[in-house]
DNA sequence: GCTAGTTTCAAACGAGCGTTTGAAACATTG
DNA sequence: CAATGTTTCAAACGCTCGTTTGAAACTAGC
């Protein structure tokens, strides 16, 4: 009952905020600043394991504000995640698109799968270069959040990538006509775990180290590593019968 | 010093049963069934997101066996993960052993890389099947602590997989001697990274439902894709230069 | 300068957490 | 069967969590 009266407040102020945009600086640094210490937070520890009093603490505002702003600490996470992700996605699309209409052209080569996977690695890398101290935080909090069980989580990021693997999924499959769609969904789904796991992993931040530890940002080095990998991966020949040497259990 | 004194208790009653061992039937069965507990709600829930009270509830077990029998939370996870780590690294260990032994016969072929792989991956289905219940939520469990930032769990899992990562890469190395080390290391990574998300993934699980509504649990289908996939990665070609398509920001 | 709306603040709420305690129940051995 | 060691149990500990509250501090418009 307390629960659902006092909740419209923070909706009405958040429209408010909406409507005057500018004019309420104060209000969107303080949100900004929630959003970036939470950004930041969320990445390092996990979602369970970071609590508001430690984001609030960190973006110096009071305790109350991300309930405030935010409505609960789940749509904080979501409000994090989106703020980056949507225009993420949006350059992914807009580049596949760009990719597929010089592919149209009269005498032009059909779409390769290396330019594919470029078309979705360019603005994650551009993510990670434009917001400089941000942007690779939030790739691996985006990689992170692709493996958490939290069905918030779950529904969340099936809803805001629905689009784009569909769109994706497609582009690949003019790519590799001759892979059954089945087996392209597999494909697509080992490609997105690399990924993923790749963008989360404090693992890879290790391996650059070793072998580079004079520059330590370097995201195309990874990528520049990965894509090849892919695309070969892509476009293996398809195993139509049980190879008998994965299954016998003697050498 | 309330803490440093009681500890003692709990690590003195496990060297007793270690001792004992079948002797005390009510303990194993008592530990047996935490554990089992456990790992299964760890692996819908998250180490975090998973309390004491949920698995002693689940287990049928007073809430403080957690703490007596096993120390502490950590530990308990730790013990979750060990019992069925231990045996199936040691399996894969033993599988690559077998291999490399047939390989260097007279006028043997060399290792490939689908055999090296599958002994990777073997080990991980046959406990999938020998414990029928609980196999598969390890693997899940396996999967999810994998891409987990708190670092007792980074730790633990570092070293239990130190000696198995290196025995397979120096394999890999032999397979693949084109290959420089450090594109070998990145390649193990992207591999790795495939394999534990595939594992964890609540995905994997629904794109076996949409072509295989019948088969329930089919993990020959996944692996059977998944290492076709990743040898072709790991064979393909070495770029020594930056791929200027994938750089440029038009088509 | 008063009023109304918006944002901040310190303080508290109730709930759930991991862990500890000391006694009761059980098992084993001399 | 008494003694000893091991395991269970209900209860509580201290703490942190996300959230709520009501008043104070701001920022307009009249």
């Amino acid at each position: 009952m307390a629960t659902a009266t006092l909740q419209p407040v923070a909706h009405f102020a958040e429209l408010a905020t909406d409507k005057r945009a500018e004019k309420s600086l104060e209000a969107a640094g303080t949100k900004t600043r929630i959003l970036d210490a939470a950004e930041e937070l969320f990445m390092e520890h996990g979602f369970e394991a970071t609590s508001l009093r430690l984001i609030t603490t960190a973006a110096g505002v009071n305790l109350a504000a991300v309930n405030y702003h935010f409505g609960s600490k789940e749509e904080l996470f979501q409000a994090a995640l989106t703020r980056r992700l949507d225009p993420m996605n949006r350059d992914r699309l807009a580049l596949l698109t760009a990719y597929e209409a010089s592919a149209a052209r009269p005498r032009a080569a059909a779409l390769t799968c290396e330019k594919i996977i470029s078309a979705m690695f360019i603005p994650a890398l551009k993510l990670a270069r434009d917001h400089e101290q941000g942007g690779k935080n939030f790739l691996r909090l985006l990689g992170r959040a692709y493996a958490d069980p939290a069905p918030f989580i779950r529904d969340f990021l099936a809803s805001q990538y629905a689009e784009m693997i569909a769109r994706f999924r497609a582009a690949f499959a003019r790519a590799l006509p001759h892979l059954p769609r089945e087996e392209l969904s597999w494909r697509l789904h080992f490609v997105m775990g690399s990924l993923s796991y790749t963008l989360a992993g404090t693992d890879a931040l290790k391996l650059i180290a070793q072998f580079h530890p004079d520059e330590v940002h370097n995201d195309e080095l990874v990528l520049k590593r990965l894509a090849p990998f892919l695309a070969a991966g892509l476009r293996a020949p398809v195993s139509h019968e049980a190879d008998p040497a994965l299954w016998s259990h003697e050498a």
